[in-house]
DNA sequence: CTGAAAGCGCTTACAG
DNA sequence: CTGAAAGCGCTTACAG
């Protein structure tokens, strides 16, 4: 049983393989097939079920109808959301998807990106990590189109999706300091990535603009790879040691999430004890008791927003080096975790 | 600046395209091409970059070193752990995979297994919808590789790897009867699919083999399309009219977390008024307080399991039609919303 | 040990 | 309005 190809409904139409392509994209009218021929064509197409070998025309005009997204981690909440509405929409204009998480590890993912373009895809959304610079930029200088989502690489210009971190972070910080809260510690991890800075900056600026005083005693990092376990201890130590904290600013959901289980551990309630936020949402913070207040990043507007960008430069529309960057804003949704603070 | 090609290594070095594509597949001492030749033919395919065009490879294998992954929702925590590990597992065996989320519909399934059948992808593994068989005997007709995970098609014997519901299930309810629990509501979607049927018949089983009497007020189905407001007024009704229970079954996770929204809608306290037990673990269960006793399913184990046998049947290690199904064996772990029944 | 050549199934410039 | 033919970049049977 073999696959039916162009050859085989021309032979069986007495046409040209000529007229069956034109049919098949659509140039029936720009190349002037009689409605009859075109009518004469579909019906067989339909009959014999047949579809176009994707190999060959790839092969035959470079362009694959493959994308490829780069995210950190298709299994975690954000990303594996971010991957569905990205996937339903390129499906929309015809694109498969691959996928692959970097695990935020530059090797991977330079590994990945070099995977996919032997595999010819027609362009990129990636999530980059921190060292990825060069790489990016090769892809840049060889015209091929993709879309930053995320978070930025420092010093590079080109065409992103990211969210507005240092606003999203000076008012969820706000919001702490509106409700009483003098003492509020930011725990994040150690990166050099934009998307840190400007939520540790966003926070800075608040605090200082609130009228409160910062100190070394405001801060922990902790290392992005590190073991939940460890993780956890080293929050559980930070909270020993400085027990004149009053609120707590995780800036992702999942030290948010160790944080929680930090705060157990050490016997701390939210909020009596001590208020929390965090940046991220997810299920978690809005079903635990109590549910937490987060930053929530919208996936939906991020999602369709890079993909939208990435056809956009692929049918060039708009040009890889434009540089049109979208900066979504984040909504601050104010849960249990947070209440104004009793004197 | 054009892409480099086999044609352009071999001109440069003076030899033939055969000779280079002899080196590029492994095929140098099977043909026997001198070691001076091969490392000539290697060095200058390192210097100059040179990645054979996939295209090209496809159109004369006829192979696309492509797998289709379609799963229920790549959004949510088991099918995004799911897919993480399949793509990190077919990387290293030369394969990308594409995927899709059939959000449960019939029609969406049939559609991106065509879609991906035009892409001629290698093989599959899939997550089945109910109506699926008719689409999925004709991947097996054309001997088409695939493998189901975790959920069977009824009436059709093929390659699975699956969780063992019903086992699961009768042991999750039995630790309920055991803490001292009698009336317990199972709650539960509206489904033919096996995965749902042996769950329930898992709870009924270990009711009746318990001693324990069974109605028709021990069971509430929903349906999945509902939205999640409607599913909670649901559920929450089911609790008014049915104040005698003492302990609630969720057959899925996300039925537990809504399960867990309409017990806070009604007021009623885990475990104080009532126990909670729920199939599928997540990171929620984990940590929401009570945390909750659940039937895990072992990801990691489910993913590599499958993968490994879509490769050994496009390997045709092992036939299509050779019916090995694999049955993984949930794990019971127990938090505090389930303790023993206080008297 | 190595090379010339057919052919995978398309698209498209060219011819009529 | 429609067709014959080149060519995309590989793999591999065949020849020597």
């Amino acid at each position: 049983m073999k696959k039916v190809s162009m050859k085989d409904i021309a032979k069986e139409l007495n046409t040209s393989i000529t007229t069956v392509s034109f049919v098949i994209n659509g140039k029936s009218a720009a190349m002037g097939i009689s409605p009859a021929t075109e009518k004469k064509v579909r019906d067989l197409i339909k009959k014999r079920e047949f579809n176009p070998n994707s190999a060959a025309r790839m092969l035959r005009t470079g362009k694959s109808k493959t994308l490829g997204l780069i995210v950190e981690d298709i299994g975690n909440f954000f990303f594996g959301n971010i991957a569905k509405i990205i996937e339903i929409e390129a499906n929309k204009n015809g694109y498969n998807v691959f996928f692959s998480s970097t695990e935020n590890n530059d090797e991977t993912a330079k590994r990945l990106i070099n995977k996919m373009r032997n595999s010819s895809v027609d362009g990129y959304i990636i999530t980059a990590t921190q060292g990825l610079k060069d790489e990016v930029m090769k892809l840049g200088k060889e015209n091929i189109p993709f879309v930053l989502i995320d978070r930025l690489i420092p010093d590079l210009e080109t065409n992103y999706v990211i969210l507005d971190n240092y606003q999203g972070s000076y008012n969820l910080t706000n919001h702490l300091i509106e409700r009483g809260y003098k003492n509020i510690g930011f725990i994040s991890i150690y990166s050099e990535m934009t998307m840190m800075t400007e939520r540790e900056k966003g926070f800075s600026n608040a605090m200082l603009d609130g009228g409160l005083q910062l100190s070394e005693k405001n801060f922990l990092k902790v290392q992005f790879a590190a073991s939940g376990a460890s993780t956890i201890n080293h929050i559980a130590e930070f909270l020993s040691n400085n027990t004149e904290l009053d609120a707590l600013f995780f800036a992702t959901n999942y030290l948010g999430v160790m944080g929680i289980e930090a705060l157990q551990k050490v016997n701390l309630n939210i909020p009596n004890d001590i208020a929390v936020v965090s940046f991220d949402d997810n299920d978690l913070f809005r079903l635990l008791t109590p549910s937490i207040t987060v930053a929530s990043q919208p996936i939906h507007e991020m999602a369709t927003k890079s993909i939208e960008m990435l056809l956009r430069i692929i049918k060039k529309e708009q040009r890889l080096t434009e540089n049109r960057g979208e900066v979504i804003k984040p909504e601050i949704i104010v849960r249990e975790s947070s209440p104004f603070k009793k004197a």
